[in-house]
DNA sequence: ACAGTAACGCGTATGTCATACGCAGTAAGA
DNA sequence: TCTTACTGCGTATGACATACGCGTTACTGT
């Protein structure tokens, strides 16, 4: 769905092997340089049946419908109509799907700052935007990730955040800092309270029972005289009461950008 | 290895079903409040030829030495010398088991702050002792964290925190957050930090080189058009040199210290 | 037009896993 | 002694990723 993406060729290495399969000189594999748009056509065998968008659309659709979990070959194929096997001519491996997956999923970014904005303000609506492609997507947490960012939509989330510090006056290095530091918070953030989720929803009660009764256990677990001061928290009643979904993001946040703001104006 | 575990007792729901399986009224499985030495002692059948401990134990020497991947049921209960399905005697499923080796990994914390310690300085100390514990036991990061804190090294280095802040002025539910947003951070940036050095190690070449490939390889796909900051960034060369290995854990740990000091002087 | 060949879809096989189920033996309490 | 809870474990079951190789297809160069 995103950027056209070419048709398949071979994700695998070879029919027998032979050589390194660098499409052009790079260490990704081929169904990345294809979601790039690369990939020349194959031009030879018959034509293909499947394209490698039918087939990491159908694994997010899954994705979406019934979790992580429920994306095994077999059943992307069956989903298609295709063999298992049949997958492996379009894509490399599992996890190559996967990252195509997150590709597609993560999509493109809201429209870029206008130049001269304010650099925290934007950055704060990259962070809210990216949190809320995690929220949508909570499937794609549960991915374990796998090395730098290397697919269109990824860079191009990438991308924003470096135009919304364009005119911060960090040197590049700094920048690159800054994105990481905020989009492993933002992640993090949203697999904490996707777990939390989680949990809430296999025990089928409420929220805020969930909570108060894991505050409950602990405190019947953990003895007040070793850990006084977690047992402190657990009396204050902050286990008990509930506040808004998005608490902890907003305070994160705004606790980064604090601590970014110095930086900023001292490169001034 | 922690605080002595007890014996088993049926790990499971019962060999029949049977009601909820809560010990004393908790919603823990079974294993972990074994974990913080409940767990009466079952003194009905034969003698149980194995503990706890000595599972959790040799998991975890497992996951050490070849990765989290290596760690299943039938490998421990073979290192062990028992069938596999001797170990859902004592533990009720594997997920259980990931569990007990996050806590006995974890380990102690180290010594309590000095009472009066300056709390961003013993902050710093928690967190670089954290993060030294995934360094140490990278297999850790592998798991996917289901639910709140609630064995007993994790809750310790929780009071560990804790402790830190009790001076801060700050209320209990904002030192809950800090303590959070600390920990979320320090475990993302090891997490970050062991994936880039699997695929440094799974490509076999030295850092430096894997890193300025990747700048290359993404200066060939990423349309300088399309992606000018990119570019920017790509071009200054930043991918090219490599700074120390905990660069960017003392940026972002600085980062959100200085966006937490402000929380504190203004609760003084 | 024809042969060569590359790429296609897929059937089959392998090995690995978690875990359900139930049985036979054991030891403590009645 | 007899019951009973608990033991270890053999034997399924049902997924799963993926290697391998076969027959087929449709371009490409002759």
């Amino acid at each position: 769905m995103a950027d056209g993406r070419g048709g398949p060729g071979n994700a695998g290495e070879g029919d027998k092997g032979g050589g390194e399969g660098r499409g052009a000189g790079g260490f990704l594999p081929p169904s990345v340089e294809a979601a790039w748009g690369l990939r020349e056509r194959p031009s030879k065998g018959p034509k293909p049946g499947l394209t490698l968008d039918r087939i990491v659309d159908t694994a997010v659709r899954v994705a979406a419908a019934e979790g992580l979990d429920a994306v095994s070959m077999g059943r992307i194929a069956k989903e298609l109509g295709v063999s298992t096997m049949s997958l492996y001519r379009y894509v490399g491996a599992k996890r190559e799907l996967y990252i195509l997956m997150q590709d597609v999923a993560t999509g493109a970014p809201p429209p870029l700052p206008a130049p001269g904005a304010d650099w925290r303000e934007a950055l704060e609506q990259w962070a809210g935007a990216m949190r809320e492609v995690y929220h949508r997507n909570l499937w794609m947490l549960r991915i374990p990730l796998s090395g730098p960012p290397a697919t269109p939509n990824t860079v191009a989330w990438w991308e924003w955040a470096m135009v919304a510090l364009a005119d911060s006056g960090l040197d590049e290095g700094t920048k690159v800092s800054v994105v990481m530091l905020l989009g492993g918070f933002v992640r993090n953030e949203a697999l904490m309270m996707a777990d939390l989720a989680a949990v809430i929803a296999a025990s089928g009660d409420a929220p805020e029972e969930v909570l108060s009764r894991y505050g409950q256990t602990l405190r019947r677990l953990a003895d007040p005289e070793r850990f006084p001061a977690v047992a402190r928290m657990l009396d204050s009643g902050v286990m008990d009461e509930q506040d808004e979904p998005d608490h902890e993001f907003r305070f994160g946040l705004e606790r980064i950008l604090d601590g970014i703001a110095p930086l900023v104006e001292a490169a001034k």
